[in-house]
DNA sequence: AGCAACCATAGACTATACTCTAATGTTGTT
DNA sequence: AACAACATTAGAGTATAGTCTATGGTTGCT
């Protein structure tokens, strides 16, 4: 598909994907066939990444987190020891923000208690 | 205290703090007695918030979000219902992002087992 | 052929959140 | 009095993540 078609697909601007493309988290590919044109043509899994960075960005992941996020999903050539390195941190990166935000929850939920009782 | 003291106190710098205050976060307050010069003096409560700021900073929270935060619980203008207001949007996005983060922790821990038998 | 709707690239512009520099004045110690 | 260490303001610069504009070419429909 063009990417026009991708854009209504997944619901991110050509802009935004093509801000993604350059910053190498997606890639179409030309057909060599065509010679009249230069469009690119992107497959499913560009669909399935352009979802995944959506989700990612969504908890807070910087763009570069989500290039290793998506090298280590994507790319044969990355080891089994480095995909599990980086996946491992992403792991625990997330459990730290749950910690964070578990805290924050809490820490308002006394508040909320503390200003129905006219404590503050 | 002054800012000098300020920033070792908290350990943010005097450069951030200082854009906090002009961003609405906090506030200083000048000494009216003292003429010969125009520093401001920083309290205890003023700690309190920079050490809010970090916390909901970390989670994510934009400094205008930061800002109601802190308004809700620090200004006395503001009624109850309207500082509950602001509280209850809050602990519902956090309770969001929990459960976005608890999505993608499970996506990676499925991925990370494929991985490991072989399957990607 | 005409024309709307698409495609590509380069680069300008925006918002957020800092971070730093310059210029200038004040305080405290020797 | 000299001087380091602090204070102020205004404004410039940086990084991240888009968002938009301009220009020019292509495709598909009538």
């Amino acid at each position: 598909m063009l990417i026009n078609e991708l854009a209504k697909k997944t619901g991110i601007s050509v802009h935004t994907i093509r801000f993604y493309e350059k910053s190498g988290l997606i890639s179409g590919h030309r057909d060599p066939m065509v010679k009249s044109n230069n469009y690119f043509h992107y497959d499913d899994v560009v669909v399935e990444k352009l979802e995944l960075i959506r989700d990612a960005k969504s908890i807070g992941f910087t763009i570069s987190e989500i290039a290793q996020l998506i090298e280590a999903w994507y790319d044969e050539q990355l080891s089994l020891d480095e995909k599990l390195k980086v996946l491992d941190a992403k792991l625990e990166s997330i459990d730290e923000k749950i910690t964070q935000l578990k805290a924050m929850r809490k820490l308002l939920k006394v508040f909320r208690k503390d200003i129905i009782n006219g404590d503050c």
